[in-house]
DNA sequence: GCCAACGTTGGC
DNA sequence: GCCAACGTTGGC
């Protein structure tokens, strides 16, 4: 039952959701929803579970980076706002009994004091490989261990500005 | 606002 | 199944 442990980097939008939303949440968890991409509906769905790690990343903002980190705590389970009619995410071509789009629960961890921008990243040599580099518009893409244990370290840089 | 990357759509 | 057109993403 216990699978393997993974590390994701979840791409949001801080006007639309961003790690202080997530933090405000009653009980600091809340659903990651509305993915609406097949690489990232199949990481999701057939990858994703309880207990993984999850670096929240804020893009398309003035301070864009990653902003907190959370932990998955439920398994994947079909996105209701795919059957809402009244939703920007309705999909009239899904059913419950074939849902095409998935969602999970994340639990928020901690919000960083700043934001660790993409050139910060890209600078450190082992991090260049990341698939935010490689593929920057994947929403819900895979990090590797070394990957996650090099940014949970990293210490925290005065925003300049 | 620009522009590169890339996913989706639709005609054939 | 190909591929051009188009739309979206996202850093700068």
């Amino acid at each position: 039952m216990a699978g393997q442990q993974r590390y994701w980097l979840f791409k949001t939008e801080p006007a639309e959701f961003s790690i202080a939303d997530l933090a405000a949440q009653p009980g600091g968890s809340g659903r990651w929803d509305g993915i609406r991409n097949y690489q990232a509906r199949n990481n999701l769905r057939d990858l994703a579970a309880a207990g993984d790690g999850v670096l929240i990343y804020h893009s398309s903002c003035k301070q864009p980076g990653i902003a907190g980190i959370a932990e998955v705590c439920s398994a994947p389970y079909p996105d209701p706002a795919q059957f809402d009619p009244d939703s920007p995410y309705f999909d009239p071509k899904s059913s419950p009994d074939q849902p095409r789009w998935y969602s999970v629960d994340i639990c928020h961890t901690r919000t960083l004091p700043g934001i660790i921008s993409p050139a910060r990243l890209k600078a450190i040599p082992d991090l260049a490989d990341m698939v935010l580099f490689r593929q920057g518009r994947l929403s819900i893409q895979p990090v590797s261990e070394k990957e996650w244990n090099i940014i949970v370290a990293m210490e925290p840089q005065r925003t300049e500005s």
